[in-house]
DNA sequence: GTCAACTTAAACAAAT
DNA sequence: GATTTGTTTAAGTTGA
């Protein structure tokens, strides 16, 4: 299918297509065409540009910025997914390809039509060509720029320092943009095996970029000395050769895992990512090392495009001052890795910003932008949910209510009848954590880490009478949980099946009809007797839940959960007092699933009025407590009891009666 | 390895 | 007759 639409392209293509869908066919489906897509109109905008006059209105100039930044994405979405080189390919090429047209043919057809000299001739002519409109383009630009500057100063109507300021950045931004696109579309020739770089093959005009993007102001100190702005230094350019593709490739290579091979080219990308941070240092901590050197590392110079193997420190400051002295080339270099670094922080902004409004969106009120760099930590003292600092009633799970709900990979969308096994009876309050992690499980699809037991009984008891019929039942879920918004047979035929199932779930004839209720005793004989009556096993429940353990658990469920927001304080926060309960020895001995405030150790308090006109339906076991328990199954209100039931079940729940 | 709890799926019947 | 509700059985997984 995908074949035929690319063949059937392909053929097309010399009466006026471009090449983009040709190739975004032949590689790969929809990522390669949405990418191609973008990349086409970026190229195909910046020969407009470049054939017009150079006038370009404010809002066509953001136009074009958010066209550019668009391919700049289609460029990240790549950096996201590759994993073979193959899919890296795919999602290059349309960029490439957009700016090669009118050839309307694949690397790999000109590879095999053309000879290597003819393909390089081909390339560079194309490539000098396309940058030689770019920098047409952008000394308009510039030259534009300068000229309102001058208008307003001589209106006597200077523009606000601020707008000033933002449109430089905004053209600063623009041309870095470009000159990534530049560099990014050489790799994609090595990629493609178009071209093998040799040093001295870094075509001019891919130098020459640089150099217009010279900014008159923002510049940092290294900028200076160079040419006036606009005016390519020739002398540096001339010089960067091999280098300066070097750093070119960096500039791409920091997005690039080192999975992708490099291109045919001998010369490998040097450095990736490492070489961008060494290159931070080399400016703010240069001399704070002084038994080390940043941009020595590994025995080879960390310098972009270097990696020459320096035996010891002293050889390699010698080749330092020697090979990298301050020069025009080694100034160009740094540019470049300036720019590099601004790139990164841009898109640091740019993925910080898009984290925030997610997190937003998902309702983990998001706190004050933290820096990546911070570490997620956990203060168990201060972080840690309430339900997950006094041990959560249950010893036997603690890592399953302290992960943040559904951020554990088990709950995660997880497979297989197992993903949920994290037993409501060994875990905190379903309430609370109901309650703390309401919101987030209302928007999340996430998989609650709860039985279905666990959160019929949840849902019956959150009623004021204690009884729900089938449908409320449903919508109670569906209302609760994202999760339970989808797959609609699959769990309400589970839980179906669980009210019918467990006998602490009795169906209530009244005049609704039929409703469920929950019978608290029944619900917590579903316990392991061994949770309940071995003071040894206690014990060592107990000592397994540690306080280290528990923040231990946490962090590494915070960490697996990539959720670094989550430590905020609306997600972590020590909860209500309500739920901040005394670590008592009764709650870690004391069932998971505290009874209700009407359960076995209290007297059935309230028979609600429908229970009057109930219907057993269920047939008790014989040694149902129908001796102790007179009147319908328990679970009635108890509104004269304060807060959650569970609260009040974990002070009235007591060892002897969950023992018998 | 066994057992209990749990999940999922499915079939079936009764009620709506 | 279609849908909903309720029951039951079976298979599989997991943790104790």
């Amino acid at each position: 299918m995908m074949v035929e639409s690319a063949s059937e392209t392909i053929r097309s293509a010399p009466s006026g297509q471009n090449g983009v869908g040709s190739l975004s066919g032949q590689a790969d489906g929809s990522s390669g065409g949405a990418t191609g897509t973008t990349a086409s109109g970026t190229g195909r905008e910046v020969t407009t540009g470049a054939d017009s006059n150079g006038e370009m209105s404010p809002a066509e100039l953001l136009h074009f910025q958010q066209q550019q930044s668009g391919a700049l994405g289609g460029a990240s979405s790549w950096v996201g997914v590759q994993g073979t080189g193959l899919t890296g390919r795919i999602l290059q090429v349309p960029v490439s390809v957009a700016m090669m047209s009118p050839q309307m043919l694949t690397p790999q057809q000109m590879q095999q039509i053309l000879s290597p000299p003819q393909l390089q001739a081909l390339l560079q002519q194309q490539q000098a060509l396309m940058l030689q409109q770019l920098q047409e383009y952008y000394k308009k630009q510039q030259e534009q720029l300068h000229l309102q500057l001058l208008t307003q100063q001589q209106a006597g109507k200077p523009q606000p320092k601020e707008a000033l300021g933002n449109k430089q950045l905004a053209f600063q931004q623009q041309l870095l943009q470009m000159q990534q696109l530049q560099q990014q579309h050489l790799l994609n020739l090595q990629r493609q095996g178009l071209v093998s770089l040799q040093p001295n093959q870094a075509s001019g005009p891919l130098q020459t970029l640089p150099q217009a993007a010279v900014c008159p102001t923002d510049l940092p100190q290294l900028w200076k000395g160079e040419g006036a702005p606009g005016q390519p230094a020739e002398d540096g350019v001339k010089q960067e050769g091999l280098d300066l593709t070097g750093t070119a490739a960096t500039a791409t290579s920091f997005a690039a895992p080192p999975k992708v091979s490099p291109p045919l080219s001998h010369h490998t990308l040097p450095n990736g990512q490492p070489t961008v941070l060494t290159s931070r240092r080399d400016s703010s901590s240069h001399e704070e090392t002084p038994g080390s050197h940043p941009l020595y590392g590994h025995g080879e110079c960390k310098w972009p495009g270097c990696e020459t193997l320096c035996e010891d420190l002293g050889q390699f400051i010698k080749h330092l001052n020697t090979e990298h002295a301050l020069d025009d080339r080694s100034t160009a270099q740094c540019r470049v890795q300036m720019q590099v670094v601004q790139q990164l922080e841009i898109q640091l902004a740019k993925e910080s910003e898009r984290l925030q409004a997610m997190m937003a969106h998902l309702h983990m009120r998001p706190s004050e932008p933290k820096p990546f760099s911070q570490p997620v930590t956990v203060s168990a003292a201060d972080s840690f949910p309430d339900g997950l600092v006094h041990p959560p009633t249950s010893a036997a799970a603690p890592v399953t209510p302290l992960r943040p709900p559904g951020l554990g990979s088990a709950s995660l969308h997880g497979g297989g009848p197992a993903r949920r096994r994290s037993s409501d009876k060994f875990c905190s309050p379903i309430s609370s954590e109901l309650a703390q992690n309401h919101e987030f499980y209302k928007n999340a699809d996430v998989r609650p880490p709860f039985t279905y037991a666990s959160l019929i009984r949840q849902a019956i008891l959150e009623t004021p009478d204690r009884q729900l019929t089938l449908n409320e039942i449903y919508n109670w879920f569906t209302r609760m949980f994202a999760y339970f918004r989808r797959n609609t047979a699959t769990w309400k035929n589970a839980v179906r099946h669980n009210l019918s199932l467990h006998k602490c779930f009795v169906r209530v004839e009244n005049v609704k009809g039929a409703v469920w209720t929950v019978d608290e005793r029944e619900y917590q004989k579903r316990r392991p007797p061994k949770m309940t009556g071995s003071p040894t096993l206690v014990k060592n429940m107990i000592s397994g839940l540690s306080y280290g353990a528990l923040n231990a658990s946490y962090q590494a469920a915070l960490a697996e959960s990539s959720f670094p927001l989550l430590n905020s304080p609306g997600m972590l926060n020590p909860g209500s007092a309500s739920s901040l309960l005394p670590l008592s020895h009764d709650d870690v001995g004391a069932p998971v699933e505290p009874l209700p405030s009407n359960g076995s150790s209290s007297p059935p308090r309230l028979s609600p009025p429908q229970y009057s006109h109930q219907v057993q339906v269920k047939e008790e076991p014989a040694e149902a407590e129908e001796d102790r328990q007179p009147g319908p199954p328990l679970g009635a209100p108890n509104p004269s009891a304060s807060g959650p039931p569970e609260d009040r079940d974990l002070e009235e729940e007591l060892p002897g009666e969950e023992l018998s």
